[in-house]
DNA sequence: CTTCAAGTGATTGTCGACAATCTAAAGGTA
DNA sequence: TACCTTTAGATTGTCGACAATCACTTGAAG
């Protein structure tokens, strides 16, 4: 009864090893575009090299890494074009989520989700300014919008794929969400239309609060015109 | 059969096993939930159980199988609501490709679309009824205005991932696409609206194209009410 | 007869080793 | 000097083998 975690949760050495190489990822401990060795690696995790290409290929799956027959792998590198089509998945995605969760999310979600945001503005008032609540909060709201659907397969798709993707190149860029009193307004009027149990007009908002911050991304990565 | 890796000596065994097996299942030939047993697979295929194991990584992450430690992969079961999830996915997602190709198909890509409609349209009329070409032309539409938006992730997302377990379902089930000529008006409605590079509209149209095939398969799975 | 415990057989997860292939440095030729 | 070939080194892909774990049978107790 005390070792639950042992019963509950049965650890395959490739599974673990696959969550730890995407926080070294996404964190930023193992660059971008960098050569990935296996025997290296198996060394310093001291575990042999069949569980860690295992863990390889599921972050291949993710596209943390890419690989090449014979050659080896590398830590991907997110230029401002693959961020662009990333969120370009996103604004429908999370737009139908939105509309679903319009219709699914329980008082009590919805309550916890307005706490979250009054937690942010408090922090962003106080012009702490802190970039990593910011962050936080912002994925935070955007996490618990997507699960409430009960589509497991979008959750999967956002949340364990897409999401990695993003925080890898908000760790690596020095960029700090340019407008977060503006991303935390639109996430008010989100709050206010799911509230309201209006799922069209829900899905419209997070489509242009996606839409909007792929702009500033655009902008900043062709700053000529 | 057994020569494997005769097939092509540049590319890996565990990458050609995937796509066999990707096959396998999606026509039926490993029926859906059957457990799968590595060392039985491994001798029919004449390979080891290393890259055997690493192809069913690759069927994991696609969704193809389920694996729990310790105890197998199974061939996933894929039931109504599962459907549902996935066209749930495709309706915006595909609404978007077509917003994203309405601006990007070249006028010569725009014809052979114009073909592909014609010469399914030819079929129909004949009352052939083959659902075989009927399948192959309706994933061939969307195939190629999905690969005309020129977003990489997407491409992938919904060809070599979303798809498969498509056609798994269409394979497995004896319902035959229950309304191809209103399937098929509603494609040539889609191609006017991206030969006028209407955008806007051409979403549109994808968006009630999906969501009213999502609709029957609804009505299918709970006749009641 | 039902239920539970131990044992047996098979399967999975992991490891170390070997062949095929790629990378990079050394050396020869125009 | 520039370019091509060769060669040594390391890395990747694949294989067979062993320990850990699970499923199923057998058997005994209530």
């Amino acid at each position: 009864m005390q070792n639950l975690r042992n019963i509950d949760k049965q650890s395959m050495l490739s599974q673990d090893l696959g969550e730890l190489l995407t926080e070294a990822i996404v964190q930023g401990v193992i660059p971008q575009g960098s050569k990935i060795s296996e025997p290296e690696l198996a060394r310093r995790y001291g575990v042999s090299r069949g569980p860690l290409r295992e863990a390889m290929l599921k972050l291949e799956g993710i596209g943390l890494v890419e690989r090449i027959p014979h050659v080896g792998a590398r830590v991907v590198e997110l230029n401002c074009q693959q961020l662009l089509d990333i969120y370009t998945i996103r604004e429908p995605l999370e737009g139908m989520a939105c509309r679903l969760a319009a219709e699914r999310l329980t008082q009590r979600q919805l309550n916890e989700l307005h706490d979250l945001l009054e937690h942010h503005q408090q922090y962003l008032d106080d012009n702490h300014g802190e970039a990593y609540f910011d962050q936080q909060g912002d994925f935070d709201f955007h996490y618990r919008i997507i699960k409430a659907t009960g589509n497991q397969r979008l959750v999967t798709l956002l949340c364990d794929e897409l999401y990695h993707l993003l925080r890898m190149y908000r760790s690596t860029s020095a960029r700090q969400h340019a407008r977060p009193k503006r991303a935390l307004q639109e996430h008010w009027a989100i709050w206010q239309a799911l509230n309201d149990r209006d799922g069209e007009l829900a899905e419209i908002l997070m489509r242009r609060h996606i839409s909007r911050a792929r702009k500033v991304i655009e902008q900043l990565s062709s700053p000529d015109s």
